[in-house]
DNA sequence: CTTTAACCGAGACGGTACGTCTGGTCTTAAT
DNA sequence: ATTAAGACCAGACGTACCGTCTCGGTTAAAG
């Protein structure tokens, strides 16, 4: 994830001839009390109304920054809860793979993220305005993946006619599914099968 | 899918002491609204409240036989909406895999029935008293998978030692994974290559 | 003041065949708190939320059944501030008048109710949905003065050809300019000597 | 009405050592567009938001140099709206009070002037702060109509002991009651009839 | 002819209340 | 007993203005 820029209009802000500016402190206030509620109550608890309350900040000053709830603490949660995401260069794909699956895994191990993880693709189901931001976030991470492949491909590892696309959305499905439903665990430790199982399918 | 039950006592109601019947007809109203508002203006649009209109009944019998929007939908889905998932056994794990993946992924033409998935989902993950049911729901339609899967180790098109939980989560991960992120199709005909592609990945 | 309706829709209410009757103790917690309240900060501090939030009541009670903060000000001043207002019929004019304009002034001895009926005019000013049952408050306080010049006139205490409307309103007009403006007491010790200017007027 | 100073302080702002002078055209500005919105969406409708996009000036601006909307909107009214109330001298105190009678009556053929003087005395009843601006101007025309009865006395037409006030807060009392309850019309044309009803109470 | 104080626009800020909405509960009259 | 009707409490929603407070920039009188 490369570093974010503020959450709305980063360069195309027009004349900007006079006008206070914009508060760090609020924005960053904000972002904490997003973040601090989310692990206390749970993603569907946080409302607006109390982000605002713990911020010490007016409801108008984050629907002026945010559109949405979700818009928020996606925001909130890449900039200051989650850690950064691997991007693996090790010469060896299934390397690659498998330290980016066991982080991508054990996001689990900490179920509070887990849940907001959750709360953030529900919310991008039921919210159009948001599935935008949020798609753009999923891209970001499938990026990663894709270029690893790509690596492999170039490498020799694995064949040309290959639909990385596809291996990729593999990567993640088995991902988000078993985060979803939760029947099932999603064990770091057990990266490297997997790794091995989804290159086996390539050639 | 097997034919379900209505959510509460159809039949299994004993101590019959008196006093008015269950309306079947409050019943299907409020089922038949339920799918008419699901189609009209989308799952997230969809209100107990204009459910209860919409069938000329009252909100509390809603409330009386279904907890939950979203327990409501998941029958409306099953008992109007989906067409009977096949359950091959042609003799061959690919056809039958295939058979499946391609019926899964022809919800996608059907675009409302598909925003109805991703709501059922989304609200799996806000609502924990609907994620029970839901994961019921899920598992019904692992376990056909699975038990094609276990037919095709039995046969010996498959290795003994594959991990045939993981197999079915990887079937449904892409799938889910693409419903709800929406970045790229699902495309019915391709059916055959990722079920090839699938059963590679257990040698 | 006769006895008051319920304050919306006392009739037309047509078909009424189930349904959870009003509740007489929230009505009445809802006016208790808004003249609490009147009494405390005085009309132009009253808010819907914090008359609901005193009578432990919902906003939404409060709007199912008054229109206005204003609307439901006027209801509470009718039943439980206002002291009934004479209505004499002493057989002299000038005394029944004497009688109704001390009465009339005494309103400045009780500081919180004079401010409450200036909030009430002025919110009549402001909001023309609040004008029409405020005026029709005011037409039933004109009555009983233009019954008793009526009575003048029948008893020929009066030239038939006075304008009854005009001295009616001659008389009010005093007492609402000097409580609007404020430059000058109302005594009502005075009453007396007003009341026969007044009638010195119509011969 | 004379000319008016700039809304506040004019003579004792005592340590001015440089520094910017008012701009003129911003408080034209302003003053055009209160009058404008006035007329166009009514008193109680004008904000000073409003005032401050349409005159194309910053709200501090409009904060610095007026207290509140009403001290602004009195502002306007004076200075653009107001027609010269008359202050006759005829010789006749009938005649005088006649004239301007009619003058002050005729304000109800313009509706949105009468509206505003509404707006006026509604806030003053609203906004203490405000009370006394509007206080003063009242007093300037109860002013006119006390000169106009103290020649009277003078000369001979009115007795000695009349109370001068009390006649004059006929005058205005019968005028704003019926201007802000609006159940009866205010017709120039009856302005006689009503001066010779005010002069008969005098004896 | 340079300070410098007061002005100007823009616009973000913390607040408050608004009136609406949905959820889930409870009560009543009718069946 | 169960229904339809509908009132109830609860509380979040997103909006509108309020009045205050920076900002960066301008303007004219005082030195």
């Amino acid at each position: 994830m490369p570093a974010q820029e503020p959450p709305a209009d980063p360069a195309p802000r027009p004349p900007r001839t006079g006008g206070r500016t914009r508060s760090q402190e609020a924005r960053s206030a904000v972002l904490a009390a997003a973040v601090e509620l989310l692990e206390e109550i749970g993603y569907q608890a946080v409302t607006i109304e109390r982000i605002a309350a713990r911020a010490g900040v007016a409801k108008s000053t984050i629907y002026r920054w945010w559109k949405s709830k979700a818009a928020l603490v996606l925001d909130a949660y890449r900039e200051t809860v989650e850690q950064r995401m691997p991007d693996p260069d090790t010469g060896s794909t299934a390397e690659d793979l498998t330290v980016f699956v066991a982080a991508l895994h054990s996001v689990t191990e900490r179920p509070l993220r887990a849940r907001a993880l959750r709360g953030l693709m529900a919310e991008a189901q039921l919210d159009p305005d948001f599935a935008e931001p949020f798609g753009a976030w999923v891209q970001s991470r499938r990026a990663v993946v894709l270029r690893v492949l790509a690596r492999g491909v170039d490498r020799g590892e694995l064949p040309r006619a290959t639909d990385l696309e596809a291996l990729t959305d593999q990567l993640f499905g088995l991902f988000w599914y078993r985060l979803l439903v939760g029947h099932l665990p999603l064990d770091p430790a057990r990266a490297p099968q997997l790794v091995a199982q989804l290159l086996n399918s390539a050639h």
